[in-house]
DNA sequence: GTAGGGTTAG
């Protein structure tokens, strides 16, 4: 850029705020700037020119710096610290930058230097920067404060504070105060009903977000593009594609503006809503698409659990951001295929086409926790630590998840620990840890720290927290929270509280308690309810509320083959052969086939799988002579097998004994013995639950190879050690 | 007599 030719200063006034300043060359070459360095220059012209003796000259550079793509706000700040006596235009283009430059902590500290330095008081255009920036920090309670400042210099009556303070209080969860500001308006415009319904949405009250819609038209407010983003986050919110549809009319007809942001929210909405097919003829449509597009169809794909689609998508894609990447990893995870997602994010490691975010590592580290993969999950760990990166509530929950369900209470006790400020999630994810560890008492204390922090548990904090009462055989505990749920907390017990506490009570042998509870029950009965009082009864060895349990679940979930198994052994256990070869023959006629057992153990990172009676694996011939030294050692210390258990579903009897030695967890577990070091404990999940010989075995394996043995399974954890196990054969 | 607010994917 050529130089312009600064005038004398002679031919300007010098003082404050004329406005002759406003029409300085200089100052209106500001705007035409399109890089640093022209901006260095008229800054540099600027201060020759004494231009910076006025304010407001000088705040023009300020939102010049501030709000280009090619300055900072670090700029903006030398720029402002340059000005001999700023006055509240100057400061509120600085406090402005900060807000929208999304550094609130800044901006705060400005606002405190404002109020201290500056001689004129706040007004209604420094007020909605500050409330920008609480917004994004979620300070519900400096925001109140900051509320009542504007109450009392009667601000709030303007729409722009009000606006912003509707979206600061449904940032921060609290709708209530929202919908009083909004309300109290004394004129509103689209923004304001915009704020409110996707605030609402946001927040889950998806219903009050369309009643809200409704109304707008009813005032005869014109919505538009941004307005049909929110009503779509309450469609996708409610799964309702009727709505939906509804929706996505309504925008063709009344001729709203077809933004990317809004293609983009239709598309989310008809995928979330589980119908994939009009998202595809939807997206085939759009005219103009960018990565959200691809991804969100990604997403659908992959709740669909097409991952052939999915995947070819991915391949598709010009440049995959992380993102895209997320979504294939969390496709597979939330699909039920771990082993796919850790290999997708192995793949990612190796491409560096994109850097893991939190997202990545939250969906890997779930399933590592399916896989009971600690190596990689301890992995991670180590990553967030080096990367330096945050441990956020997310995060944090993930790896106490992780570490719990791959047998590691301490690492997972450590996470929790090391955190300040502790979710409701983070909280319940300790709880379920405990629970599913058999350390009921210790899950109920966490309980107990929880609420003396003042965090509110959710439905999902008391299925834990019963979960661990069942595990660990509390009754009278387990009752009492059952109870308190809704006079106390205010959470309605769900199917799956009444599933948890039939179980409390099925355990502890309580069935006639459990079956009066099941008979009052004022929601619809599950399978698991049935499925826990089918448990009890084997515990319990009661065959006639066994049989009724059975049909029940039978009922409602026909190829539960998990269901025939139980029922089976409880006739085994019974002597009632003509029962089990009738229920054999049943399950044959029906078509439903038993689960395979499979059992996995980790070695050096690598997860390896076994199903019962494998040879796959290339050390196979080393694993079945460890199995046979191990039937020897057992065998001369007295130790005679209970086949009782699972085998009745074994055709032949010469069968039974070899079938047992087969187990998956076994096979598993003279893996482990062959390849992890003396000291190493081995970790060992199985998709099915421990039969009891197999229990026995490992208690006495346990003790004789001097070996410390996690064994996950269907249900909870068993830490075998010293010839005994941390279940005490409660499970 | 200068300025300001709301939106999409994981």
């Amino acid at each position: 850029m050529a130089a312009p030719s600064v005038p004398p200063l002679t031919n300007f006034p010098t003082v404050n705020n004329d406005r002759y300043f406003a029409n300085h060359p200089t100052v209106t070459l500001i705007e035409k700037c399109s890089n640093l360095q022209q901006l260095k220059q008229i800054h540099a012209q600027m201060l020759r020119a004494g231009l910076f003796s006025d304010p407001f000259s000088a705040s023009k550079l300020i939102q010049s710096s501030a709000l280009s793509g090619f300055s900072s706000v670090d700029y903006a700040h030398k720029v402002f610290d340059q000005i001999p006596q700023p006055n509240l235009y100057s400061w509120n283009a600085l406090i402005r930058a900060y807000a929208t430059r999304s550094q609130p902590l800044s901006c705060l500290s400005v606002f405190t230097r404002l109020l201290n330095d500056c001689s004129e008081k706040p007004n209604k255009f420094t007020y909605p920067f500050v409330i920008k920036a609480l917004a994004k920090l979620k300070c519900l309670e400096l925001g109140k404060g900051i509320h009542g400042m504007a109450i009392k210099e009667g601000l709030c009556s303007d729409l722009y504070v009000s606006n912003c303070l509707i979206h600061f209080y449904t940032e921060c969860g609290c709708s209530d105060m929202a919908s009083r500001v909004f309300s109290s308006m004394p004129e509103r415009d689209v923004i304001s009903w915009n704020s409110m319904i996707d605030g609402l949405a946001q927040n889950g009250f998806v219903e009050e977000a369309i009643e809200i819609f409704c109304r707008l038209e009813g005032e005869g407010v014109r919505p538009n593009d941004v307005t049909m983003v929110g009503v779509l986050t309450a469609c996708r919110k409610k799964l309702d594609v009727k709505v939906g549809r509804w929706v996505h009319a309504y925008i063709e007809k009344n001729g709203i503006k077809r933004s990317l942001i809004l293609c983009n929210a239709i598309l989310d909405m008809y995928t979330r809503c589980g119908s994939v097919q009009e998202a595809k003829r939807f997206f085939d449509k759009m005219v103009e698409k960018d990565i959200i597009s691809w991804t969100t169809m990604l997403v659908g794909y992959g709740s669909l659990g097409d991952f052939d689609a999915a995947r070819g998508l991915f391949n598709s894609l010009p440049s995959k951001d992380i993102a895209a990447w997320n979504a294939l990893i969390s496709a597979h995870e939330q699909g039920g295929n771990p082993k796919e997602a850790i290999s997708v994010f192995n793949e990612l490691q190796l491409s560096k086409t994109a850097k893991p975010d939190e997202v990545t590592l939250v969906s890997t580290l779930s399933a590592c926790s399916e896989l009971g993969a600690i190596e990689l999950g301890g992995w991670i760990h180590v990553y967030i630590k080096k990367e330096g990166m945050r441990l956020n509530c997310h995060l944090a929950t993930a790896l106490i998840d992780m570490y719990s369900k791959c047998g590691d209470l301490e690492k997972a006790l450590d996470v929790f620990n090391s955190m300040d400020n502790k979710d409701v999630f983070v909280w319940s994810a300790m709880i379920a840890g405990f629970g599913m560890h058999g350390c009921g008492v210790y899950a109920m204390e966490t309980f107990e720290k929880m609420q003396e922090a003042k965090v509110k548990p959710t439905a999902i904090t008391f299925t834990n927290l019963l979960s661990a009462c069942s595990h660990s055989g509390l009754v009278e505990e387990g009752r009492e929270f059952f109870h308190l749920m809704e006079p106390v907390y205010n959470i309605v017990p769900g199917v799956e509280h009444y599933a948890c506490m039939i179980d409390v009570l099925g355990r502890a042998g309580l069935l006639e308690e459990a079956m009066e509870l099941i008979k009052n029950m004022p929601v619809a009965r599950s399978a698991s309810v049935w499925g826990a009082l089918l448990g009890a009864c084997r515990l319990h060895k009661n065959v006639d509320l066994a049989e009724e349990a059975w049909e029940h679940l039978h009922q409602i979930e026909p190829q539960n083959h998990g269901a025939y198994v139980l029922l089976s052994n409880i006739y085994t256990n019974s002597g009632l052969w003509d029962k089990v070869s009738e229920l054999r023959k049943r399950m044959k006629d029906a078509g439903v086939k038993k689960e395979p057992g499979c059992s996995s153990v980790e070695v050096n990172g690598a997860v390896h799988e076994f199903l019962v009676g494998d040879n796959a694996h290339p050390m196979s011939k080393k694993i079945y002579s460890k199995l046979e030294e191990i039937a020897g050692r057992l065998k001369s210390e007295g130790y005679e097998s209970k086949k009782s258990e699972l085998l009745p579903m074994v055709e032949e009897e010469d069968m039974q004994e070899k079938a047992l030695n087969l187990h998956s967890e076994r096979l598993a577990l003279a893996y482990g013995l062959i390849t992890l070091k003396p000291t190493r404990r081995i970790r060992i999940v199985k998709n099915l639950r421990v039969c009891e010989d197999c229990h026995s075995v490992f208690k006495l394996v346990s003790k004789l190879y001097d070996r410390e043995i996690v064994l996950r399974d269907r249900y909870r954890f068993h830490h075998f050690k010293g010839g005994s196990c941390s279940c005490n054969n409660y499970w």
